[in-house]
DNA sequence: TTTAATGCAAAAGATTTGCAACATG
DNA sequence: CATGTTGCAAATCTTTTGCATTAAA
């Protein structure tokens, strides 16, 4: 734990980002929490060491974390609800850049083998693989922006 | 696509929910769509074949939808944004009633081979396996849900 | 001292709800 | 005909934003 704030403040330091006493109790409150909780429940615990934390920090701040790359959200969030029609089974690619999730079938991932521990957890009815990369378009854009970067920093010395 | 039209008008029928025109033209929608749309995506779609269609008859019809089975949602919906600090290599088993999310660990699982044809939708950067079933606790208060129905139907004839 | 982050209040965005009019069984 | 569903408008809930104040580098 010690070493994730450490490394945390050195990351924050790299980056230019200022390291408040704020972002450093979000920051081990979200890392110590085993529940994945949303902004609102981390500002109700906060709230008890840091009387006057506002919930727009705590939303601002976990976005801060998120873009970091020290957390994570579930689903892919920033997003509205997304329905499926799909019902066969199927599993999903999701664009980490821009959201596009594609089905895909696989009938060796439709009969995966699970721990035993997760009869532990409960019941298990579906089981479905959600792999994340970067779509083939948001590929060509970062390309793009990489070829006018060069260009316009000027590559004849 | 007409079966899944028939079956899905005889589902209503066996539920005792009303056939609609927007029930089926809402159905039909997102089952034909591919993209996993948001309620506001599917309304302007639809809104050219029913030019009176509301928004909220939308949301209302696709969670009717949701709570028939005959879609999904992308992630455990209806929820918040909730956020995760867990960075070491991990899956989530969720309850689909309570929408409780624990993490679990499975090296097995951590290498999954995944189909070649994945390459053409993007590259690859995390593969995940989100299990959903149903939690101890949810599977307790079915349990005495179905107990306290038994008694006050009374067993003694 | 310079710049970025915070807290507040207000705005914006997404989804839900009450209710009268309407359509379905 | 009785009841459930729709469309509208308004309400609610979640998340974001503008701005003056405060804190970090």
């Amino acid at each position: 734990m010690k070493i994730r704030i450490e490394s945390f403040v050195e990351l924050c330091h790299e980056k230019g980002i200022k390291v408040t006493q704020q972002r450093i109790e979000i920051f081990k409150a979200i890392v110590q929490a085993k529940d994945h909780p949303d902004a609102e429940n981390l500002f109700h615990k906060l709230r008890k060491k840091l009387p006057t934390l506002s919930l727009d920090t705590v939303y601002r701040t976990l976005w801060v974390l998120n873009d970091l790359g020290v957390i994570t959200t579930l689903g892919s969030s920033r997003e509205r609800t997304r329905f499926d029609g799909n019902l066969s089974h199927h599993h999903h690619f999701v664009c980490n850049r821009c959201g596009l999730t594609s089905d895909f079938y696989s009938d060796e991932l439709n009969s995966l083998k699970v721990p035993d521990s997760l009869a532990e957890l409960g019941n298990i009815e579906q089981t479905h693989v959600e792999i994340r990369g970067t779509c083939k378009t948001c590929i060509n854009k970062v390309f793009k922006q990489i070829q006018s970067d060069k260009s316009s920093k000027g590559s004849r010395s």
